[in-house]
RNA sequence: GGGCGGGUAACAAAGUGGCUAUGUGGCGGACUGCAGAUCCGCAUACGAGGGUUCAAAUCCCUCUCCGCCCUCCA
């Protein structure tokens, strides 16, 4: 099984081949920290997260570096706003945003590398790309000549002569070409400043990331990632930097992720339509959030909604309902069992089992293929309902089975992720509800565990159920339907679940 | 103008030469006091036109429509 990547730079999927045996170096552009984190971050950082831990699920032992940027235009003219230090504004942003990320269940990476902190290795790098003569001082300012790299545009299949035609560019009085881009700026009053070879000032967007990625993975590395907006010119220009500072390869695969929309609009600030992560966390599960990632393929631009959120919630309790019951199962005290001694229906069943995770893994090999990942957990929930269905008994070490390999193919696509974060709030807030509902229907819960309260209750709907007494036993449902949980009979008794 | 990616059933979204994708929704049936859950069955597809092939949603050509990038952007 060998896992294959469409490889942005080559347009190609191509068979992945670690430069360094059993190891994966990635880098991903990060944040510009001046405003909360949104959908479209929080899509991206899912998307790599999800690569991330696919890598590893592999075997592959991965180096994850994410950048932050701390220093620019919009920091800089925000910060001045409210008359604080620019790099004391990016921390505050940058802190929320990482505590929105976190709340949704992505994992951080493992280097956070701080343009403000990395301005050393930027200039040291910018003096070699001018020492190999692929860039110019021009009055306090440096630029990097794009005619001088001759591969400049092997990513985005743009060639100069074709930019120049279709340029909406100021023919800037600094630059020798339009598209020359800088790679330092002389600084200006109220911005913060380094000292360097060409006067005080601050580094250019560009040079960042080509810093930050060859200072703590080395060149070349295995994969360089952004959405899909970087493509150009940022990542075009990561790669004309690296590349003539060091005369090596950059990155060897790249990887773009393509732009979430919201109600079939792009996100913009114009328009008004940024959905935060904060906002978006107070009404929806990040699980939620996550599955609805999940099926979207990362390269593909998905639309948000809360039509698309709703449809992903009410597919994930499908799945989660077919994992309590495999819970439960599993739970039972049976001894291990012979093969000989298998029904049917339960060899058939573990059959199965078996295909769906190796479907489950070519899904995953194929270019992270998530969406078709996330069709073969459905076929496993529809697969595990008709055993369900059809046993007479149930023996748990089948359902042990069943159970393990349903989570370790869900925590690929992060699903049953157990929240750190408990909410006692929340949680108090619940029990006081189930409380007061049980007041009503006059049972002292007092002391009791909402667990036990809700237990209560259904003993309480099955009296009323057996005396056909259907006004209370509705209304016990219906009372615990309206604030948030699900209840169902079975032949085994009422069960019920947090929806 | 240049570059990149698309158009699949009601909606979302995979697939990419022959085999039911999948989810939500719809219809019928089973189960149930009812509901829900679950199971069984059904319907609605591959933008248009040509071509290649025994066979095309899938390959080739032409056309058409849409999105994104070329300015800061995940």
């Amino acid at each position: 099984m060998t896992l294959k990547i469409y490889n942005s730079l080559t347009k190609e999927k191509e068979e992945f081949k670690p430069v360094e045996k059993n190891k994966v170096k990635m880098y991903v552009c990060g944040m510009t920290v001046y405003s909360d984190a949104h959908i479209g971050h929080a899509r991206t950082y899912f998307a790599f997260d999800m690569i991330r831990r696919y890598f590893e699920y592999k075997g592959f032992e991965v180096t994850y570096v994410q950048n932050i940027t701390d220093v620019d235009d919009k920091i800089i003219a925000a910060a001045n706003k409210e008359g604080i230090d620019a790099l004391e504004y990016s921390k505050r942003y940058a802190d929320r945003c990482f505590a929105d990320l976190d709340k949704l269940g992505i994992r951080r990476a493992d280097i956070y590398p701080k343009a403000s902190e990395t301005v050393p290795d930027m200039i040291k790098l910018t003096e070699k790309i001018i020492d190999n003569g692929f860039a110019y001082e021009s009055d306090g300012d440096v630029y990097f000549s794009v005619e001088k790299f001759k591969d400049y545009g092997k990513l985005s299949g743009q060639k100069l002569d074709d930019l120049m035609a279709g340029a909406r560019i100021d023919p800037a009085d600094k630059k020798k070409n339009p598209f020359d881009f800088a790679l330092w700026k002389k600084s200006k009053p109220d911005e913060p400043s380094w000292d360097s070879p060409w006067g005080a000032g601050r580094p250019g967007w560009h040079i960042e990331c080509s810093a930050m990625s060859s200072k703590f993975l080395g060149l070349p590395f295995d994969i360089h990632g952004g959405g899909m907006d970087l493509r150009f010119p940022h990542h075009e220009n990561e790669i004309a930097q690296a590349e003539a500072a060091t005369g090596k390869d950059f990155a060897k695969i790249w990887i773009h992720i393509g732009l979430l929309t919201v109600d079939g609009d792009k996100m913009s600030k114009s328009i008004g339509n940024i959905v935060n992560v904060k906002d978006l966390l107070e009404k929806w599960d990040s699980e939620v959030i996550r599955f609805f990632f999940a099926q979207a393929h990362y390269r593909s631009p998905p639309d948000f909604s809360e039509k698309a959120l709703k449809n992903a919630k009410k597919g994930l309790a499908r799945i989660h309902r077919v994992k309590e019951k495999l819970v439960a199962c599993a739970s039972r005290k049976i001894g291990e069992i012979n093969d000989k001694d298998l029904v049917p229906n339960e060899k058939n069943y573990l059959k199965e089992i078996v295909d769906f995770k190796t479907s489950f893994v070519s899904a995953m090999d194929d270019d992270f293929n998530t969406p078709q990942a996330v069709s073969i957990i459905f076929d496993f929930v529809n697969s595990s309902n008709r055993f369900f269905e059809k046993a007479t008994k149930l023996n748990s070490y089948i359902c042990r089975f069943a159970l393990d390999t349903l989570l370790e193919l869900g925590s690929i696509l992060t699903l049953f992720q157990t929240s750190k974060i408990k909410n006692s709030i929340l949680d108090d807030d619940l029990l006081k509800k189930v409380q007061r509902i049980a007041d009503n229907y006059e049972i002292n819960v007092k002391g009791k565990t909402m667990e036990e309260s809700i237990d209560l209750l259904l003993k309480k709907r099955e009296e009323a159920r057996t005396k056909k007494d259907w006004g209370t036993a509705d209304g016990i449902r219906n009372d615990l339907d309206k604030i948030g949980f699900e209840i169902q009979d079975t032949v085994d008794g009422p069960v019920w679940r947090k929806k």
